[in-house]
DNA sequence: AGCACGCCGACT
DNA sequence: GTCGGCGTGCTC
């Protein structure tokens, strides 16, 4: 008997064994597809990771049989479920959850890949002879719509006879409407048939336009990391905000290319804009492919396909879930922005962090990896600085422009003198006005979106609360609804406090939407955008506000940290950020490394050539060493300051940390079982759990939350501790009373 | 995670 | 007498 071990798209631990008949094992092989019944009634495409005749250690009437071989050859290649394995253990989900992310749904569903098709036009055979014309023509003497299209059908055929002709083209160049060629399908002049297209863009040759030339400081970079490559297989390229990292990529690219390398270039979701994919576009044409969530599902599977041929993409650019499409002869990995945590995936499992898997698959490969950023995170610095990564420089700004003079203002004392004018300081507002006089533009960074965070009553203190979670809810001007930022549910806003009846209730706190209304009302005459989740929840809005911002069609951007995100525009002088307390006092031990990154980030916005850019930055605390450190540009500081307080404290990265959540309806038993598990995990890993606590948010979506802390030093094995985790919360999970309780792990969380 | 089975409250 | 609530257990 013949057997195949399976990955199912379940959150369950380890692999489903199914039989299979002798003619299916013989064309089945590892990273196949197999049509699998799983429980009572549902079916899944499951990925084989083993043929072989060993009987499962089942009864034999559990054994299921597989139903169907969906491919003839691999859709996962042994490379890539390597790499699965990798992040199922060291992430500590189970191999279903890794398949859930990797794979498109395209090629999950159990049902087939429908490829695109075009519907065909050609004229019915009786009609295309010269008699048949004449005939044709005769009989559509009296209906001049159709007659229209039929001679443009002759036209368009005649002029490239060999070309098939869509239905969609013909109607197009006619001015014809569906219903006008469907009566000529049915007179029988007209037959259709269907054609299959690819979703790919085929149209670009590859090298319309050749890369620039490095600047000396680029050149320079450019081989220090060929060089630090010999000896590092991760090297970081600390480059400051503007210095042209792109550029230096786009060689390094190049060579790789040379060598018949494939390339994968990965970017925050967020920085895949149009800027960044055009430019690449216009110099390697047809050669890059593009992956992210904004393709559709259809076109994912397309690239994934394509890239299993002979003929794959030479560069991949894509977002997080770009590490797993197959590679066949991987050189070069380049994680632009690597500080950015959008690169850790946070809730559902898989919580991998992409820079991590990057980094492993390029060791797997054999390949070179290139972590670029302006603002290192801690870990990367951490590991450059320790000899672990080589670490090249970029200290010169491109064409020589200057870093922006930031001024700080403290919000704390012009409040007490009476001279904040809402959210706005007078420096501020006078920044802008010249700014906007000389033409120039100017960003404002407000990390809220919406109007008010929270609503309150003016005379009881009453705050408006998620009926689902535990958090104040956010006023949404604009929609007049009261929003809660974690489960997404939305109320009224009531007309009087429902405590005490009182109709004064009034906003606390800035938000983006306010910040729009206020600049609107000071300066009339600037074009004013706000940039937020609110704003660009369709596909083409955050394109349009960028473009328009690039374009100079908007003076005033307002954003949440949206607007930090690499972006290059020409013509931003003054970049205000409205509320840097909002970042510093985030209860988390990060606060000041997210607070230094997005200052240092927003700021790099400011500036042009031959113009020196001017940021201001208002908080209530601006003899904070961070503030400082990010006035003078000063990271070396920072991370020195930043290295001797994580040691101190055992923080990443001198520990790794391991957070346990544990989620539940009732507050009673979550906190039980939360207590049970410290319990539990200190027998073994004694004053390294810290915990359990109630998170800052501790319900969502009305489940309560509970966390536990844990910090591993040098002196424990990792793989043994994470082993150990997973029998723990199994034994919570095998009592009856905590059976129900959802146990997760955030390895490395950001 | 789904999904079925199973054992107790409010309806025709 | 049934419909349906969600607790419990299983999935090759």
């Amino acid at each position: 008997m013949h057997y195949v071990d399976v990955i199912l798209p379940v959150p369950l631990d380890g692999t489903f064994t199914y039989t299979i008949d002798d003619a299916q094992a013989l064309r089945c092989g590892v990273g196949m597809r197999v049509l699998v019944p799983f429980g009572a009634s549902k079916t899944y495409a499951g990925v084989v990771t083993r043929v072989h005749d060993e009987a499962p250690d089942l009864p034999p009437e559990k054994v299921k049989g597989v139903l169907a071989l969906m491919d003839d050859t691999p859709v996962v290649l042994p490379l890539q479920l390597r790499l699965w394995r990798w992040i199922a253990d060291y992430y500590m989900c189970t191999l279903g959850d890794v398949y859930g992310a990797a794979l498109p749904a395209g090629l999950k569903a159990d049902s087939q890949y429908r490829p695109k098709m075009e519907t065909c036009v050609a004229l019915a055979k009786q009609f295309a002879s010269p008699e048949g014309q004449k005939v044709a023509l005769e009989m559509l003497r009296r209906s001049s719509k159709q007659l229209e299209v039929y001679q443009t059908y002759l036209q368009l055929a005649a002029a490239d006879p060999s070309a098939l002709l869509t239905r969609e083209a013909l109607l197009n160049v006619a001015h014809a409407t569906s219903a006008i060629f469907s009566n000529l399908v049915k007179r029988g002049i007209f037959t259709t048939f269907e054609h299959e297209v690819g979703r790919l863009n085929h149209a670009l040759e590859p090298h319309l336009e050749r890369a620039a030339q490095l600047s000396a400081a680029q050149g320079d970079a450019y081989n220090q990391i060929r060089m630090q490559w010999m000896q590092h297989p991760v090297v970081l390229l600390h480059g400051v905000t503007s210095s042209g990292k792109t550029e230096v990529y786009i060689h390094l690219i190049l060579q790789a290319l040379a060598e018949g390398k494939q390339v994968l270039y990965l970017l925050p979701e967020i920085a895949l804009t149009v800027q960044i994919t055009q430019r690449l576009q216009r110099i390697f044409g047809n050669r890059l492919g593009i992956y992210h969530s904004r393709y559709s599902d259809a076109e994912r599977v397309e690239i994934w396909r394509k890239q299993l041929s002979a003929d794959p993409y030479d560069i991949i650019l894509g977002a997080r879930s770009a590490v797993f499409l197959p590679f066949q002869r991987l050189g070069l990995v380049i994680v632009d922005e690597e500080h950015e945590n959008s690169y850790k995936q946070q809730d559902p499992a898989p919580r991998y962090h992409a820079r991590s898997a990057a980094i492993v698959l390029a060791h797997m490969c054999g390949a070179k990896t290139l972590l670029g950023t302006a603002t290192p995170s801690a870990e990367s610095y951490h590991n450059a600085l320790t000899g672990k990564y080589g670490m090249v420089r970029l200290t010169t700004r491109f064409r020589d422009v200057q870093l922006p003079e930031i001024h700080v203002v403290d919000v704390k004392d012009l409040r007490h003198r009476k001279m904040m004018r809402g959210p706005f300081s007078p420096t501020l507002l006078a920044a802008m006005r010249d700014a906007l006089s000389a033409g120039r533009q100017v960003i404002l960074f407000q990390n809220r979106r919406g109007f008010a965070p929270m609503l309150e009553c003016r005379v009881c203190g009453w705050v408006p609360k998620c009926k689902n979670c535990d958090v104040s809810l956010t006023f949404h001007k604009r929609l007049n609804l009261l929003t809660c930022h974690y489960c997404g549910a939305t109320y009224a806003v009531p007309p009087i406090c429902p405590n005490c009846e009182n109709p004064h209730i009034s906003g606390r706190g800035y938000g983006t939407e306010n910040i729009e209304d206020q600049i609107r009302d000071i300066f009339p005459e600037a074009r004013v955008a706000r940039m937020d989740l609110d704003t660009t929840h369709t596909r083409n809005a955050y394109e349009r506000l960028i473009t328009d911002f690039s374009m100079g069609k908007t003076d005033v951007l307002i954003g949440t940290q949206m607007v930090s995100k690499g972006l290059d525009f020409g013509r931003v002088s003054v970049v205000g950020i409205l509320d840097a307390d909002s970042m510093l006092n985030y209860p988390d031990f990060r606060a000041y490394e997210h607070a230094f990154m997005m200052m240092s980030q927003v700021s790099g916005r400011a500036g042009r050539r031959g113009d020196r850019g001017l940021v201001i930055l208002q908080t209530r605390s601006p003899q904070l060493p961070v503030v400082q450190q990010v006035v003078s540009n000063d990271c070396d500081t920072f991370y020195h300051d930043l290295f001797v307080e994580r040691e101190l404290f055992h923080y990443p990265p001198f520990t790794h940390l391991v957070y346990v959540f544990l989620r539940h309806k009732q507050e009673a038993v979550v906190e039980a079982a939360a207590l049970e598990m410290g319990a539990l995990l200190r027998r073994s890993l004694a004053d390294r759990v810290l915990g359990p606590d109630k998170p800052s948010v501790a319900r969502v979506k009305q489940l309560c939350i509970r966390k536990l802390v844990i910090k591993l030093g040098q002196d424990v094995d990792l793989r043994q501790v994470r082993l150990f985790l997973q029998q723990t919360r199994q034994q919570l999970l095998s009592l009856k009373s905590y059976s129900t309780v959802q146990i997760f792990f955030d390895v490395d969380p950001q």
